[in-house]
DNA sequence: GTAGGGTTAG
């Protein structure tokens, strides 16, 4: 489950998270809880002493979870012990200290080795290195990279080959020559030093590893000895070529401009006794050389890559979307638009898959040199060859619509987005849409004005795109549009509700110099922000200075302030808060009754719960069924079922809706009653009936409930939920649903494959049921 | 005429 159940999102986190008693801490401590922390959740606990503390002791239970959230972590958690890096102490090289030796053969034989090489003692290297059956080759690299430098590595290396056993020798020979070679390549003059090792190795015939030659051809290949890059390519058995190998000869080849010699290894990875032949590496090997050319690498010269790309093609060997995009924004980019074009046409032509993206690119191009004809003519051939436009290729069409001031047409192009969408096909308008029009409106003759940016600052705001909004909000200055008290007001409440209350009160600061003052609404924001923080003092200041700076709290000021006390369980401030309030010559709502009566209760206060009903209702505020439900929380807790029971009858009988929470309250005072912990088939009962009664929000709700509480659903509570899920057709909440059943190992039976096959099918999802199957018969697998 | 603040119960 995620741990937005437990803790709701964003700023209600906290809210909730100030409620969390001691044993349901550790429960939102377990590593699966803390995996789901998002960014926003992680700057919401490191707010509040609570919520440090939790994190403090989640990094402590749950190592390996908070590592690999370590970048996103609150600064001072860094302190933490287990997050510092392996410890630094200067080691022979940087691969022992981050892999020491454990292996007692290495360490027993660079122990024997550290004495002077002419007083090794060979009898007993000897006795470690050749016993029978001998070590492994990768020992004796191990060993030689151990010695740190490559010429007491290479003494070894003569140490092996007049020592070991005939059979053994050449490999062990060869595996020690490679870490030879790897340590000589991080030294000053590695390029003579290579050279020479290469040299030598073919004078004492010694063979080359895969890794060797990669090395060898890699830094020859720097070096520009482009010969010697390709003799130690062709020195490995090409049965043993890997792809790191192909991967950087190929890069070298082309680099230096080498088109025949590449084109051989391309045959020689397509041949069908290639391991490689029928795999989708030769072309990505390939393509991202030729790309990385054709980027500029070692000059370009269009004609002999646009050659071996046709090569390619002919091949049948296809590069995927995005790099086919990347090779025609190039073309382009160097003006060959002709050619970009021919390219995507001839991958067509051959079968390959093309998607809309490279016509995109292309499209970019032709909207950059107003060729309108052209871009014509290409969306109409996209129709002809049957690529659907993609989101891009219609906002670049809207774009020029609106520029070419045919923001009508634009407009038109926009519904049949929007009606697609409907019928459920592909693509939603985003925000380059979005955007693309209003610029189109705003210059077809209607300028924005302060009401126009605040709404686009308060949508920015809204979708968490805080930066974006200050950026409006400089913008609308600069466009000699002066912002309002209620653009103050917005910007505040955003960054208060993305945790930066600091930035906020900063921003309002630097407003009040330029003449902005705040109103009641700034204030609410601020006070709501520091509730949330649980800094009280600072809530209460705030609502003090807002009286004294002439602007008089109204309601929602009160009810803020007071829901931020109750949920804090500050009732005595609470209260008095609600006293002002009245004094003030307001009233409480229901809502404000509810947080107080909640809050009592929470406190086990039942008296002052009461006292604050008798007021409600004698101030004429009919309680609701949330009221009932705190009372009833109550009761259930305390296992107070007499009056639980009859608070359910009056709630009743004023015509109130019992809800899921109100069973569940009364389920709680029955379990703590009798002693019995609410279990699987409990729940069933209940989901099932809920789903029977159409009810399948509350069903969903209670599946939440019990994942929290720790009860596994099983099977049959599936079952129920999907039946309760098709009646309503809500296909989302079932895959969310098919995604749980499989994370939870919950094996679906006759009845789920009835139901779901049945729904999926008749739906066209058969792909969706395809993968939930699948779900299973992997982790049967692992199992 | 069009924009901004508080929503409670398990």
């Amino acid at each position: 489950m995620e741990l937005n159940c437990v803790l709701g999102r964003g700023p209600l986190a906290l809210k909730n998270l100030k409620r969390v008693s001691q044993p349901e801490e550790s429960k939102l401590l377990r590593p699966h809880f803390v995996k789901h922390l998002s960014l926003h959740h992680l700057l919401f606990l490191s707010l509040s002493d609570t919520g440090m503390r939790l994190l403090r002791s989640a990094s402590e239970q749950s190592k390996p979870v908070l590592h690999s959230l370590k970048p996103r972590l609150h600064p001072a958690l860094h302190l933490s012990p287990f997050l510092r890096p392996f410890s630094a102490d200067p080691g022979p090289g940087p691969e022992l200290s981050r892999q020491p030796n454990d292996d007692p053969i290495v360490a027993q034989a660079l122990g024997l080795l550290q004495a002077p090489e002419n007083s090794w003692n060979a009898a007993e290297l000897s006795r470690l290195l050749f016993p029978s059956p001998p070590p492994t080759p990768a020992h004796f690299s191990k060993i030689a990279l151990g010695l740190g430098a490559s010429d007491k590595a290479l003494k070894f290396l003569e140490f092996v080959q007049s020592n070991s056993p005939r059979d053994d020798a050449p490999v062990f020979v060869s595996h020690t020559f490679q870490s030879v070679v790897k340590l000589a390549s991080r030294e000053p003059s590695w390029e003579k030093a290579l050279l020479e090792l290469y040299k030598m190795s073919r004078q004492r015939d010694i063979r080359l590893t895969v890794n060797a030659s990669t090395l060898l051809v890699s830094f020859f290949g720097r070096a520009g000895m482009v010969d010697e890059a390709v003799s130690a390519f062709e020195d490995v058995d090409r049965n043993a070529r890997d792809g790191e190998l192909y991967e950087l000869y190929v890069g070298m080849l082309f680099r230096h401009g080498r088109f025949e010699g590449a084109l051989k290894v391309l045959d020689e990875m397509l041949d069908p006794g290639s391991r490689f032949a029928a795999s989708n590496i030769p072309g990505k090997i390939f393509f991202s050389a030729l790309l990385r050319r054709l980027q500029g690498e070692g000059g370009s010269d269009a004609d002999e890559i646009v050659g071996f790309f046709l090569k390619l093609i002919e091949l049948g060997v296809f590069p995927d979307s995005v790099t086919l995009s990347k090779i025609i924004k190039n073309l382009c980019r160097n003006g060959e638009i002709g050619r970009a074009w021919d390219l995507v046409l001839r991958v067509i032509q051959s079968g390959g898959p093309v998607e809309a993206a490279p016509f995109n690119v292309i499209l970019v191009e032709l909207g950059k040199r107003l060729d309108f004809k052209r871009m014509n003519e290409l969306m109409i051939k996209m129709k002809e060859i049957n690529i659907p436009p993609d989101i891009v290729t219609l906002g670049i069409l809207i774009n020029h619509l609106c520029k070419s001031r045919r923001v009508d047409d634009a407009l038109e192009v926009f519904e049949r987005i929007c009606t697609k969408q409907e019928e459920g096909l592909s693509c939603k308008p985003d925000t380059v849409i979005y955007n693309c029009l209003i610029d189109g409106l705003c210059k077809d003759g209607c300028k924005p004005n302060v009401i126009t940016y605040n709404c686009l600052i308060d949508g920015y705001c809204k979708c968490c795109e805080i930066d974006k909004a200050r950026q409006l909000f400089d913008q609308m200055s600069e466009e000699g549009v002066q912002p309002n008290v209620v653009t103050v007001n917005i910007l505040v409440d955003g960054m208060c509700k993305f945790g930066r209350v600091g930035h906020a009160v900063e921003f309002l600061k630097e407003m009040k110099v330029r003449g902005l003052s705040p109103n009641v609404r700034t204030y609410t924001s601020l006070i709501k922000a520091f509730c949330n923080v649980n800094n009280f003092e600072k809530a209460m200041e705030l609502f003090g200075e807002m009286s004294r700076s002439g602007c008089s709290p109204d309601s929602v000021a009160y009810y803020t302030l007071i829901s931020g006390l109750c949920n804090a369980g500050r009732m005595d401030d609470a209260s008095s808060v609600a006293t002002e309030l009245k004094a003030a010559g307001f009233s409480l709502d229901v809502v404000c009754y509810n947080n107080l009566i909640g809050g009592f209760c929470r406190k086990n206060k039942l008296e002052e719960a009461y006292e604050m009903l008798k007021e409600m209702e004698s101030s004429g505020v009919k309680p609701d069924t949330v009221t009932y439900n705190c009372l009833l929380s109550y009761f259930g807790k305390t296992g107070n079922l007499t009056t639980a029971n009859k608070l359910m009858r009056q709630m009743i009988e004023k015509g109130l809706v019992p809800t899921v929470v109100s069973y569940g309250a009364l389920i709680h005072g029955y379990c703590l009653k009798n002693n019995i912990p609410p279990n699987t088939v409990i729940y069933n009962i209940l989901i099932e009936c809920l789903c029977r009664n159409d009810k399948v929000d509350g069903a969903c709700s209670l599946m939440d409930d019990m994942m929290e509480k720790g009860v596994r659903p099983n099977t049959t509570t599936f079952n129920a939920l999907f039946k309760g899920l098709r009646q309503m057709n809500w296909l989302k909440k079932a895959f969310e649903m098919m995604d749980r059943m499989n994370e939870h190992a919950c094996k679906p039976d006759y009845v789920t494959m009835e139901i779901l096959t049945e729904w999926l099918s008749a739906v066209g999802e058969v792909g969706k049921l395809k993968n939930f199957v699948q779900g299973y018969e992997v982790s049967a697998c692992t199992a």
